[in-house]
DNA sequence: TGCAGTTACTTGTTATAACAAATCACAGAT
DNA sequence: ATCTGTGATTTGTTATAACAAGTAACTGCA
């Protein structure tokens, strides 16, 4: 889980309009955050265990928060049980993920169509932003920087629909598939004409919330299929 | 939360192609049951508060499993968490009311589609019983029978797309609606000229996805309307 | 050397207690 | 009668310990 004190690394999520946490941070929710950060980054393998008294003593907690954190994620299926009871980090299989693709295509594709009726100009100029920060990401290599800005541009765009359960559906289908997410840009980055988010952008100007739900589709259909070689061909034993 | 021994009530549950759930039943399992389904058959009124202690003692239980249970059902948005953590039953509106029907006529939509792709005649035939039981119950004026069966009838349905994370999605969002569901029938019973239900076996025997998925639309969005009334114009203060 | 049986330890689970903060109630003063 | 301050109670939160079950390791015998 490597260092502790990361507190505040993670300042400027989305979910700015109208998805506010309470920000009480009890030691369970700093112990939630932990875990599922490290998810996200694919700092956790699928397979990995994760024991209750080993991970409470590295997070310098009792067992409680960081079994209620760990139950929290299984029960949002970022995490599963085994037979025993411990925490796994889960196999994606082949199944799953085309699921969760197209799951997130169906999902995303309507945020992204219902973002063309409601979002707001200030709204698009931060997520030029946020493209335009994965295009120099890219071109400098540095592919962590950009997958994590590729998150924040499908969860900024998913946020601005102003639908909060399809939000949290969304960020339920990214949660999954973070432990292989590392591996997007692996054998190389996608060569596109108009990049999608691109034409996604257009489309939030033009107001045409089908062309939105189209350009999402095809940046994920297209985008993601080559995180189907890092997954395993059927649940292992 | 009325008799605590009702154990095995809930039989004949969906769910039975794969989505199997480990029968390990701790306390924890129990209590989260119990508790869900106090919510799903409106038992739980909207607002109102769910204290551990109190609770605890109802159930018999010690204070750890109870709170386990709250918690996860916080994190399945069927409940939520006041300013100072106490949890309560959520007051719907309307606003997510509607996102919720629109959701369900998505999600289950696609899931009828799916149905009708995969669905092998002895699902199809139990779906037929399903729904023939929710009309006797009507004939006799059961309406909380019929209410339950309905509800049987979409998991059901949801189950034979064979899609587990669309399904997870689909429970949740039922769930949300658990406390108001009972009132599905308060005025009236909609006359169809087919049931929509119909309609969806029709196509599910004419392996014809896309007029189950208009018939599953159909249902959701013209039979559920009626539930606008049971709900607060705005969130409460 | 190999195997059986037993001990010790590690696992998740549950109960209990200590803690802090907010609420409630009652007493006293104005 | 109303307001205020203080103490007791109730709330969620966290830590700790007791429990059960499974696993590993080691010892003693063949």
């Amino acid at each position: 889980m490597s260092s502790r004190p990361q507190a505040a690394e993670e300042a400027g999520e989305p979910g700015g309009a109208g998805f506010s946490r309470i920000t009480k941070e009890s030691l369970s929710d700093r112990a939630y955050l932990e875990i599922r950060t490290a998810l996200m980054r694919s700092r956790l393998r699928p397979g990995q265990k994760l024991q209750l008294r080993p991970l409470s003593a590295e997070l310098g907690l009792s067992a409680t928060p960081v079994r209620e954190a760990l139950l929290r994620l299984v029960s949002e299926q970022a995490l599963e049980l085994d037979e025993r009871g411990t925490a796994v980090v889960p196999r994606l299989d082949r199944a799953r993920l085309q699921e969760v693709r197209e799951l997130r295509a169906e999902l995303e594709g309507k945020s992204a169509a219902r973002a063309a009726e409601v979002a707001d100009p200030v709204e698009i100029a931060r997520l030029e932003e946020v493209h335009a920060g994965i295009a120099t990401a890219l071109a400098g290599e540095r592919f962590q920087r950009a997958v994590e800005l590729n998150e924040r541009f499908h969860l900024e765009l998913c946020a601005m629909g102003r639908l909060p359960i399809l939000y949290q559906f969304v960020t339920s289908l990214w949660l999954r598939c973070g432990p292989i997410l590392s591996h997007l840009y692996d054998d190389g980055v996608m060569e596109w004409d108009p990049h999608p988010h691109v034409r996604i952008i257009e489309a939030l100007h033009r107001r045409d919330s089908e062309a939105a739900r189209a350009a999402m589709r095809q940046d994920i259909i297209e985008g993601g299929s080559g995180l189907l070689r890092y997954v395993d061909e059927a649940a292992p034993p």
